[in-house]
DNA sequence: AAAAAAC
């Protein structure tokens, strides 16, 4: 089948053959002629398979005639990351080359005058991000009872990231009378739940994508001591033909942390996280994308959806934590045809998770090797996947520290903390670990600022407060 | 355990 047999018009086929497509995928096949025929459509397709094009392409040609109103949009997408929509926006831009569609593209991080300007000129196509769209909405800057399209993308991701109460309240806030597109990588039962309530008699379309990245990426696990992944990692990148590549870590900050790293190797390297100004990560994007830079290290806000062409590698500097995100992970290689390689290191205690992962794509992970670093096996521990850290210079204690000590509350205790705290927040941040300022900094004395919710205080030590007492969990930093 | 998203 080609293109010109789906009854789109002439306009989007020539910016389509211009794209250089020239057989739609199975989605589109499928899904195009429901969208066109005004139907709903519930749409089972993970990225990579054309699924935006499928509702993009037909949905130029339905808002051909018409125009939106000030404030108004005619159209509505509904995307869970901001790089994601901004691709959408793109597609709209590409294949809409030869139509004059007005379209706003409402995600935060960016200047609301701009977006509040677009949408008093009167926008067609709507694209946006959950938190924004509501925040403009709370604003009086939209309204919502022209939209006769809603698409909302990547319905499982919203549910993971928490977005579908958002998604509710934006979907109650349309008109009942309109055609709604829902799209999921996978139908989990909530996801039934919510696509039954949000549609009326759809067209399922369920596709598998020709083959999973586990099968077109050829793929490799090294296993290697703590101290060695960031060598490791160097000296693939420098054997390897690298052409352009992701380098996934689990934290934001090790993405800070690994990209500044590789900049001081010498690497063409940018981040990528969502504590980032959106400008920069708009521009580093961009500029990945056009091949301006060769690495980009990246938190899973670049996991999922994004396609980038021909990306040669991709690197998971750190094993994910779940299994799905491995996939969506080396998936942003091998598409379209080409071939991709993906390397991922392991150090030993991540056993677990690699099983996880083997488990769920149906097949081992080739391990590799490099030369010059010690092969390290991977090491099961009953119980779990990850030993406690260590204190250095003292044996592993028998969690005295973790004994529930209970909070006593003096009446007093509380507001003054309160007063005294702003006063003392520089310092506090500077000396926050007693370890290495060489003593406690801590003490029971209730003058002593503390910030709210602790729960660590110590009692009964008078005004001495043991060092391993003194320790604070992670998230009261 | 972490990431994403509104200011």
């Amino acid at each position: 089948m080609a293109f010109s047999e789906l009854g789109l018009s002439p306009e989007i086929l020539q910016a389509v053959s211009e794209a250089g497509y020239t057989t739609p995928t199975p989605i589109q096949e499928q899904a195009i002629p429901h969208v066109q025929l005004g139907r709903d459509v519930l749409g089972c397709a993970q990225t990579g398979t054309g699924k935006t094009a499928s509702f993009v392409l037909p949905m130029i040609d339905m808002l051909a005639a018409g125009r939106g109103r000030a404030r108004m949009p005619r159209s509505l997408i509904i995307e869970p990351t901001r790089e994601l929509a901004s691709q959408i926006a793109s597609a709209f831009e590409v294949y809409g080359k030869y139509h004059r569609l007005t379209m706003a593209l409402l995600i935060g991080g960016e200047s609301f005058t701009d977006q509040e300007k677009k949408l008093d000129r009167g926008v067609d196509v709507l694209i946006a991000t959950p938190g924004r769209l509501l925040d403009l909405y709370g604003r009086g800057k939209i309204l919502l009872q022209d939209v006769r399209i809603l698409v909302i993308d990547e319905a499982d991701r919203m549910l993971d990231m928490g977005f579908i109460p958002d998604v509710e309240r934006i979907v109650g806030l349309l008109p009942k009378e309109r055609q709604t597109l829902f799209f999921s990588a996978t139908m989990p039962p909530e996801i039934k739940r919510l696509a039954d309530f949000f549609l009326s008699d759809p067209k399922e379309i369920a596709v598998t994508p020709p083959a999973s990245p586990a099968e077109t990426v050829k793929q490799s696990l090294l296993v290697v001591g703590p101290a060695d992944k960031r060598e490791a990692l160097f000296r693939l990148i420098r054997s390897e033909d690298v052409k352009n590549a992701l380098i996934f870590c689990n934290r934001k900050r090790d993405v800070d942390l690994l990209s500044r790293s590789l900049a001081r190797h010498g690497f063409d390297v940018a981040a990528l996280h969502g504590d980032m100004a959106q400008a920069r990560r708009t521009l580093t994007l961009e500029r990945f994308k056009n091949g301006e830079i060769r690495l980009l290290a990246a938190s899973d806000v670049a996991a999922r959806g994004l396609d980038i062409a021909g990306l040669s590698h991709v690197f998971c500097f750190d094993v994910p934590h779940h299994a799905e995100d491995y996939v969506h992970r080396i998936g942003r290689t091998g598409r379209a045809g080409r071939e991709g390689r993906s390397f991922m290191l392991a150090v030993p205690e991540d056993a677990k998770a690699v099983s996880a992962i083997e488990k769920l794509i149906g097949r081992e992970i080739p391990r590799g090797r490099i030369d010059g670093l010690a092969e390290t096996p991977l090491e099961f521990v009953p119980g779990g996947s990850r030993l406690p850290p260590r204190v250095e210079g003292r044996p592993p204690r028998k969690s005295f520290s973790s004994q529930n000590v209970p909070r006593q509350t003096t009446s007093q205790d509380i507001p003054r903390q309160a007063k005294r705290r702003p006063e003392n927040e520089g310092q506090r941040e500077k000396t926050s670990d007693p370890r290495r300022e060489g003593g406690p900094t801590i003490t029971g004395n209730p003058q002593t600022p503390r910030r709210n919710g602790d729960t660590d205080a110590a009692v009964g030590f008078g005004d001495h407060l043991p060092a391993f007492l003194a320790r604070r969990p992670k998230h009261t930093l």
